[in-house]
DNA sequence: GTCTATAAAAAGATAGAC
DNA sequence: GTCTATCTTTTTATAGAC
């Protein structure tokens, strides 16, 4: 009874943090304001978490692991057997959904950037998983089925990732910018054009 | 002569605020801090800028024009008539060497990523201009010598940024992470090579 | 215009009661 | 485990002498 209590306490703190670490940054956000958020007394904060950097690392890993899992969910559903075009156009529209819908994606990725000097590990974070991996599976798998021609994998998905969805990251400004539904739309579907025209079969 | 004196402390604080805001992040670095490091005490420091935040954004502005007005700079040097893949690969690297080795771009990149959101005016400053058009007008030259399909010169140029000099800030996490020579030789000529490609003209 | 010294406020972390 | 109250340090901004 009172571990769930504790636990229920654990999340609304983790919660409260990455909400206004994301959207003030490290250095703006106060314990003091944590604690407001979550309902709790700075002293449960610290009683948590230890102390603000600990809390720091441990909301952002959690975030960027929940992430990871949620694009490899989308790669894995997609059906890409059928057609390619429309896989591919399926698996991006998806995954950029996934990050247009969820603020946590973009804010999380702007605090890796502001972070990542002052906190060494969330670099390590970053080599350790990355979401290209995951992209490259399915590809290597269309091109060993004759459908495209992808000498590597890796590099392949990391020129439809750039094309697409981190396009769309870039150009918001990684979310900072609010772009159009249609825009979106236009930016995706000419890089996934672009990706089919450099990656067709050799005739 | 006093005025200067004066200009030379001026650009000394700029300069020194510049290094520590891109560095630090603007809420990390004291005014204390930009006082020592430009070798003034902080009462001159408000003396020339007002207050922090006036400070903070006219570094920003300048540092940002200084970059455009240089990639400018090196697109009109290229020879765009001679060979189309060289003057590709000679213009990425030229533009990828003018962030590797000037740190104030990968630093600014971030730095704009990180304040945005406290800082309208900064979203107002990309707005108005940008690097793509910069790009687009001698690919559409190319375009109409026949030498690329170019159907929207805007979009090929922000799709070559995107496979370039993009992805390489993208995968360095906006240089935070330093990238080997040969890391960065390799994905700026596959990125080429992929453009070459999918831009080919229609034979 | 520039400096030293200082005021005033904010924020991280803890002591001690319950 | 949780809260209120407090300590300590840091930082923005200014007062006043030169």
């Amino acid at each position: 009874m009172t571990g769930a209590v504790t636990d229920r306490k654990h999340d609304a703190i983790g919660r409260a943090a990455f909400t206004l670490f994301a959207s003030d940054g490290y250095e703006r956000t106060s314990v003091d304001a944590i604690a407001a958020e979550a309902g709790v007394s700075k002293r449960t904060v610290y009683t948590h978490y230890g102390d603000k950097e600990s809390l720091f690392l441990a909301v952002v890993t959690d975030t960027y692991d929940r992430m990871l899992t949620r694009i490899a969910e989308i790669v894995d559903r997609t059906a890409w057997e059928a057609d390619v075009a429309a896989a591919l156009g399926h698996c991006v529209a998806e995954i950029n959904r996934s990050i247009v819908r969820a603020p946590e994606r973009v804010t999380l990725i702007r605090l890796l950037l502001t972070e990542a000097p002052h906190f060494p590990a969330l670099i390590d974070l970053l080599h350790t998983r990355s979401v290209a991996p995951v992209i490259a599976v399915p590809l290597a798998r269309l091109g060993h089925a004759g459908h495209l021609s992808i000498p590597d994998p890796l590099q392949a998905a990391e020129h439809l990732a750039a094309l697409t969805f981190d396009q769309v990251s870039s150009r918001s400004l990684m979310g900072t910018v609010p772009l159009s539904e249609e825009q979106t739309r236009t930016l995706l579907s000419s890089g996934v054009r672009v990706f089919l025209r450099a990656y067709a079969p050799a005739q």
